[in-house]
RNA sequence: GGGGGCGUGGUGUAGUUGGAUAACAUAUCGGCCUGUCAAGCCGAAGACCGCGGGUUCGAGUCCCGUCGCUCCCGCCA
């Protein structure tokens, strides 16, 4: 891109945020209308101006939102020459009611400093309703990019998500916990990890707490974990990353698998009607709907499952140990129109395909008292009741071919005395994805890493 | 690891069975405008059509290779 050169805009001598007449209060755009009367500071970035001639309205964006100020001196409108948006500013200016302004009031009389400059032409505009870019430009500008309103708005969805479920789970006596992202083998067989170089000896990135939310059991009963985990698979679809963030749980003293699922609908509910709440704004300007939970979202069984997928579509995965991402999609189809759920469990996988430590059915060894949970037809959360008794756990880690003495510390938890318990771990950016109806993961992550993604 | 699709100004796209100065929107730059809010109007600049080779009188368009992106499958959250 050829960019004429420019003058430089003049900057205050501090060319900082404190200066003379700096003794007045920054306040933010959302508190700017009960300063009617008032004159006010406000800073931020420059997210749009639109120059009328005599005067313009300038758009001035901070972490809360945004407000129009007013510009009708030749002086001040000058300091924006050359600016391109984003530069940041910050404006002195008088709050006047004035019911043409979308706030119902706005600032007059400013004055305009330029706290940095911004001068390269930006790559795309984000001050437009809609981002246009695709996904790959989009992502190799992020720091920009994320600016967007629309993306701010998803990501304080993410944050409130997080934050519904932490304080939800806390109420119920569960207590949140950091597992080491640096561990010395691999928690399940079959998936592949990251290797790192740890003081000359192998180790791993974390691909789950499981283990330790497991051994934690043992301390608090209740405990919960939301933190990174790590996938070295080399898939490259529009639902996975190598990295994302996982919302995990586990509870003792259960009766069976039943108490994890109602559980998990419990907050599931929670952190939907927190959002409605907290952010309706978002919500709108997203034009997300919030799927509404019942008293329980609808169950069946895998083979229940597969049966139904053959009288419905005639494909024959009966027997098979796993849906795949049609079958997900039509059952969910199902759910949806027979059941009045956007919501749907799976349970009762087959043993051979869960993990060891996966307690197997009452009636049926060959089956597990395991769950998956099915949202818009995409695979949000795995969970299940656990083994707990040493003897079974052990006789299982043997014939999955695992050998003891790397899962040694694991095993100890059961060796001195674990209670029946289960968990699942939901994928928050497949959660927020699903939510948003979002046509890929990445958008959901602030900063994705994939199969050749490592920066920004 | 396997399969499909797409690469055209900064960005997003159009470009017909191969045909002459590659179009549109927006951004950028200049000008006009006292109520914009995806501002509007006038003007300018900006792309050798990812790269390499081939077919042809002629290639953005067809073929081969290559690189990049994207989607699907396997695996999973």
């Amino acid at each position: 891109m050829k960019v004429a050169p420019r003058e430089a805009p003049v900057l205050s001598s501090d060319g900082g945020f404190n200066y003379e007449g700096g003794s007045m209060q920054r306040i933010r755009t959302d508190e700017v209308t009960s300063h009617v009367g008032e004159r006010v500071k406000l800073a931020g970035w420059m997210h749009n101006w639109r120059d009328m001639g005599k005067f313009g309205f300038l758009v001035l964006r901070d972490g809360a939102g945004t407000f129009q100020a007013v510009l009708d001196n030749p002086e001040e409108m000058g300091k924006l020459k050359g600016l391109q948006y984003e530069s940041v500013l910050e404006i002195q200016g008088l709050v006047t009611p004035d019911p043409r302004a979308a706030a119902g009031a706005e600032l007059h009389d400013c004055r305009v400093r330029v706290i940095s400059p911004v001068l390269e032409p930006l790559p795309f505009e984000i001050n437009k309703k809609e981002l246009k870019p695709g996904l790959d430009v989009f992502l190799n500008h992020a720091p920009l990019g994320l600016r967007h309103l629309e993306k701010r708005a998803l990501f304080r969805i993410s944050a409130q998500v997080m934050a519904g479920y932490r304080e939800y789970l806390t109420q119920q006596g569960f207590v949140e916990i950091q597992s080491p992202k640096i561990v010395g083998s691999a928690t399940e067989s079959g998936a592949n990890v990251f290797c790192i170089d740890y003081f000359g000896r192998p180790a791993y990135l974390a691909q789950s707490p499981q283990f330790y939310k497991q051994i934690m059991v043992g301390v608090f009963e209740r405990v919960f974990e939301v933190g990174p985990v790590f996938r070295a698979e080399k898939h490259s679809t529009s639902r996975h990353t190598n990295e994302y963030v996982s919302l995990d749980l586990e509870m003792g003293f259960i009766r069976d698998h039943t108490d994890v699922m109602a559980m998990l609908t419990a907050v599931l509910r929670y952190i939907f009607d927190r959002l409605q709440q907290s952010l309706a704004r978002e919500l709108e300007l997203l034009k997300i709907k919030v799927p509404s939970i019942g008293d329980s979202i609808p169950s069946l069984r895998l083979s229940d499952a597969q049966e139904l997928i053959f009288e419905r579509h005639g494909e024959d995965c009966r027997g098979e140990p796993d849906l795949a991402p049609q079958h997900e999609a039509w059952l969910c189809e199902h759910a949806e129109q027979e059941l009045h759920s956007e919501l749907l469990f799976i349970t009762h996988y087959p043993t051979a395909k869960r993990p060891f430590y996966t307690m197997p059915d009452d009636q049926d060894p060959s089956l597990t008292k395991g769950f998956d949970l099915l949202f818009r037809g995409c695979e949000i959360v795995t969970g299940g009741q656990r083994i707990h008794r040493y003897e079974q756990l052990l006789n299982n880690a043997l014939q999955w071919g695992i050998d003891p003495e790397a899962i040694d510390g694991y095993l100890q938890a059961f060796k001195y005395g674990m209670p029946p318990h289960g968990g699942f771990a939901i994928g928050l950016e497949r959660l927020v994805m699903q939510l948003a109806e979002l046509g890929n993961l990445r958008e959901a992550t602030l900063f994705p890493r994939d199969l050749d993604r490592l920066s920004p």
